[in-house]
DNA sequence: TTTT
DNA sequence: TTTT
């Protein structure tokens, strides 16, 4: 009895995603993600890639045909889900168990620049209208993009807490550099 | 002493993102996730949306960048960092604290078919291939789409544990029903 | 190149911890942690036990020799750690990867009554004061115990955010019935 | 829309736990954790304390209790939860919201050495034996204690994988040093 | 192989 | 087997 084991991975795919379906037609997406650690090593005072994990994901239904149309081999992805255990047996007849991840959520991490050529596209597109139909039809890509409002420095930033600091003009948050 | 605050959020944005730059040229956005947990209430038999939770996020640098260009408001977001608190003080002179996230990877979920549509796009581009090149170039778009290998009962699925049960026909994984 | 890949599991101990000795002298304890998820069945429309994650952690140095002592099998725990995955080879010469925990923090869940019992004690004990010095030595054990400050109503809880709600009677959080 | 806001924290307690009791009896106990990321400062080339986090944690019921009688100021505690939002009013009239979690798990952390001397007992006690009922009756505590298998080099850890590597001798994991 |  |  316990509560949960959901996790969030990231990482990148080792290969581009196999669709498959179930008798009934259900459709079902594996992939695995390769997630390297950044650790620092003390003794070398320095930085290394820890030892890469590779962890076996498999996703169902509709999100399995969304990656399957949009991930390919490479792409850094965020994955989230619950590690569950499979028993299998192998050819010689020997029980096996592996551990695994039955996604919940997934997409591609926008955290390098280079995620963002993919998603130039013409006449219409753009944007990831996640919500309930279909927003932000229009947009013509490129830099300035997607709808971000640049500029102002006053505007409502819809959420968060009373009297939210953001939307007072002076914030530490714009001074220089990020915190890390 | 403690070791990390890290977390993943899941749900939506309230609002485009905001982007804007440093004195110094760095670039940082920020937005709002809402996310709505669903509980299940034991005295109704039933579940229930959960009290909205509305989280303030930053993003630096490219990632700024890259969200500001494809993520807007609805969009169903997947987004981890480490939980911080700010301080602030109010117009009228009093002392806040703000509790926020430090984004490290964000991007869109892939779970609900929404999500689809807006990748289409026109002579290559679709999928998003973070890696160092070639993205795919050629896709149509389309159901069957992405580089995913759809056919095929025993390819090698190129993951995972030695001896991968994933390879051997008849995994428990492709018979009927989704485990959930 | 990927963030981190922590997770924290809940469970209980299969066994009590194992505790060896590098040729060095670190200590490194092994132990399996049993986690078996709740999920709601929407077919028969009630909860039930998922599939059991037997995860096995390894925990070095002082936390390894501090779990030894105080941990034992059928313990309810909360393990943090990240996911990792490690080669040997079998006695018959194969190649076999697992995946596992490096524990970075542990320790027994006060969830339940029954981890109340095993903390009684005698002329002082009681409490984990974890932290700098004083932990707390008088406490005499028994139920109302333990420090906690049972009595006022407007003791300022010393932490949080700008000017805490927790210090104004008559919050919520002290009506009738817990949310969950 | 969204998954879960589940998240782990790691810190100490700033003040013993208070502990309520609502209209209808459920027990429901509060503290603040102080939760303080080490951080690599790249441009110093060191490690830094971060900004430390103070989260309001509530707990309800058996836990509540349970946490009371053991946890005090200063103790290292894992804490599981959701993140929740709450809204109050001031005594100024105006409206203000925090966040703070509602805790499922919680437990004092073991990782340092500090954790260990209060646990010392007489005449049975010591242990966790989370359990049905209690275990380990009479352990003495000091360092040999609590149950662990000290000895052996060869006794099978029960856990994990088919053809356990744990179970072979010169595992790597009992090399020299531990890997972090 | 654990377990409110 | 991936990868800023």
């Amino acid at each position: 009895m316990a509560g949960e084991t959901v996790i969030t991975v990231v990482g990148n795919l080792t290969a581009d995603p196999e669709l498959r379906f179930t008798p009934s037609g259900a459709a079902v997406a594996s992939f695995t993600v390769a997630s390297t650690p950044r650790t620092f090593d003390r003794q070398a005072n320095e930085w290394k890639d820890g030892e890469t994990l590779f962890l076996r994901c498999s996703v169902w239904r509709e999100a399995a045909e969304n990656i399957a149309e949009s991930l390919t081999k490479g792409t850094r992805v965020i994955v989230q889900g619950r590690l569950v255990q499979r028993s299998f047996e192998t050819r010689e007849g020997e029980k096996r168990t592996v551990v695994e991840m039955q996604v919940d959520e997934v997409g591609p991490s926008l955290r390098y620049a280079t995620a963002k050529v993919t998603r130039a596209s013409r006449g219409g597109g753009g944007g990831f209208g996640g919500g309930q139909g279909g927003y932000g039809g229009g947009q013509q890509g490129g830099y300035a993009a997607a709808g971000a409002q640049q500029g102002g420095g006053y505007n409502a930033p819809g959420g968060g807490q009373a009297d939210d600091p953001w939307a007072t003009g002076g914030s530490s948050a714009f001074n220089d550099e990020p915190p890390f």
